[in-house]
DNA sequence: TCTGGGGTCCTTCAGCTC
DNA sequence: TCTGGAGCTGAAGGACCC
């Protein structure tokens, strides 16, 4: 997305966004429109694009171009083709044998979105961020100071461009779940408000697989019960909806059809679990390896644990096996811990009692759960461990990782020997500071 | 066609305590 | 002492989101 291709503060006219849609602002009918979703076009490919404008214009994905990898973003040129992001890398080079294939870097979306987030908290202290490229805001303060909820949402779009280089589209609307909704219509590089008393004509005529919530099995239990839109959920007895979909999903459906959505945005406090897993490139049945994924996995894990300041009570193992099925297992520990040696001990164990000989295996993945400050967690001593010991050697780790650059002092199983399990190591030797 | 990686939430079931 | 129910917690798995 080039930056002339943006109408920078202006306020978009129906034509803006669409030509046939009943509901399309270009008013200033935005009472009661308190809350905003900010959703960064096609985000990864956008950040790519900044530092590569000869890319501009052109079928460009982002993603793993390994034999099992995945398509993470694609611009807009390339969804023409049909290509969307979960899509096998496979399977889009099909599509458009032409697309230009980039590898993520986190590290700059993660910039980017650190940028873009603070405009938000620059608008309202009531951002909730859902992603690094989409968040809610509740502007119901701001209007007093900034003016109508429609102008807030036309200046972040100006600010976005403007200071990151990159577009965005605003859904304002009364409700979270109606924001959401109004911004994926508005996409790409648009705004569209939707009124308090024009919810119900924008909502029913959608398909149900718009709620928020429904998926391809609850999509496939609501069409075997002759629903296909989202009036149509709204003229089923909830009880009906319950009893196809369960408690909580039918009552939260049947209020979502209706435009109800109390939720509030909320400024989050923190994360509730920490993970890392990996696919490998083969499907393998050496427990050798796996232990050396797991091991590789916890470190990963643990290392996050330190760097926030965090303690994990329950480890989670997940084991895919290479016919896609997917099971895990869990264990709550005595006291919390952000100890590699513990993650990995307890993760191990866990693996070790599924008892698998020789089972085909597609991916590892190590979770921490539970988690609490590390300042807040009583630390339980056992009589045969040192004053100082495995917490210390590893933050001294983190210390060198720091200084050094990842991989600078890790196991020594994981270090690359050499073999041939096309898995390989890390890095062996420090390098010396510059 | 052949499915990544990082998360959250919900449901169900089992075990434990009162 | 035994038994059943309620309530809680942990574990496991599924579905969903980006």
């Amino acid at each position: 997305m080039s930056r002339s291709q943006i109408t920078r503060g202006a306020r978009l006219t129906q034509a803006d966004v669409s030509t046939d849609d009943p509901v399309i602002d270009g008013a200033r009918d935005d009472d009661g429109c308190n809350i905003l979703h900010v959703d960064m076009d096609a985000f990864y490919a956008s950040c790519e694009l900044r530092s590569r404008p000869d890319l501009v214009g052109k079928p460009v994905i982002v993603g793993g171009d390994g034999s099992r990898g995945v398509v993470t973003a694609a611009t807009y040129e390339a969804r023409r083709y049909g290509i969307h992001s979960a899509m096998p890398m496979s399977r889009a080079k099909r599509l458009c044998p032409a697309v230009i294939v980039l590898p993520p870097n986190f590290a700059l979306y993660t910039e980017v979105s650190a940028g873009v987030m603070a405009i938000f908290r620059d608008v309202t202290p009531y951002v909730e961020p859902l992603s690094l490229d989409e968040a809610f805001l509740d502007v119901s303060g701001a209007r007093r100071r900034l003016g109508p909820s429609a102008d807030i949402a036309d200046m972040i779009r100006a600010r976005v461009v403007d200071e990151q280089g990159i577009t965005c589209t605003v859904g304002v609307a009364p409700t979270k779940f109606i924001a959401k909704l109004a911004s994926t219509r508005a996409k790409p590089d648009g705004r569209l408000v939707v009124p308090t008393d024009r919810v119900i004509t924008f909502l029913h005529p959608l398909p149900v697989g718009s709620l928020w919530g429904v998926g391809d099995k609850t999509e496939q239990a609501l069409t075997r019960l002759g629903l296909a839109t989202v009036g149509d959920v709204a003229h089923t007895p909830v009880d009906t909806l319950i009893r196809a979909i369960g408690q909580a999903a039918g009552t939260h459906l049947y209020e979502l059809a209706w435009g109800r959505d109390p939720r509030p945005v909320v400024v989050p406090e923190g994360e509730k679990s920490i993970g890392a897993e990996e696919t490998f490139p083969r499907d393998i049945d050496d427990p050798e390896l796996v232990h050396r994924e797991i091991l590789r996995l916890s470190e990963r894990v643990a290392s996050r644990l330190r760097h926030q300041g965090l303690v994990s009570r329950t480890i989670v193992l997940k084991v895919r096996f290479a016919d896609f099925t997917t099971i895990s297992r869990s264990r709550t520990l005595r006291s919390g811990t952000d100890i590699s040696r513990e993650v990995y001990a307890t993760a191990r164990d866990l693996y070790d009692a599924l008892g698998l000989e020789r089972a085909r295996i597609r991916l590892v993945g190590v979770r921490a759960e539970g988690l609490t400050e590390a300042d807040d967690s009583p630390r339980y001593m056992f009589l045969d461990e040192p004053e100082i010991g495995w917490r210390e050697a590893e933050q001294a780790v983190d210390k060198a990782s720091a200084r050094f650059g990842k991989g600078a002092v890790q196991p020594a199983r994981l270090l690359d020997t050499g073999s041939s399990d096309g898995f390989g190591g890390a890095p062996v030797a420090p390098r010396p500071p510059r």
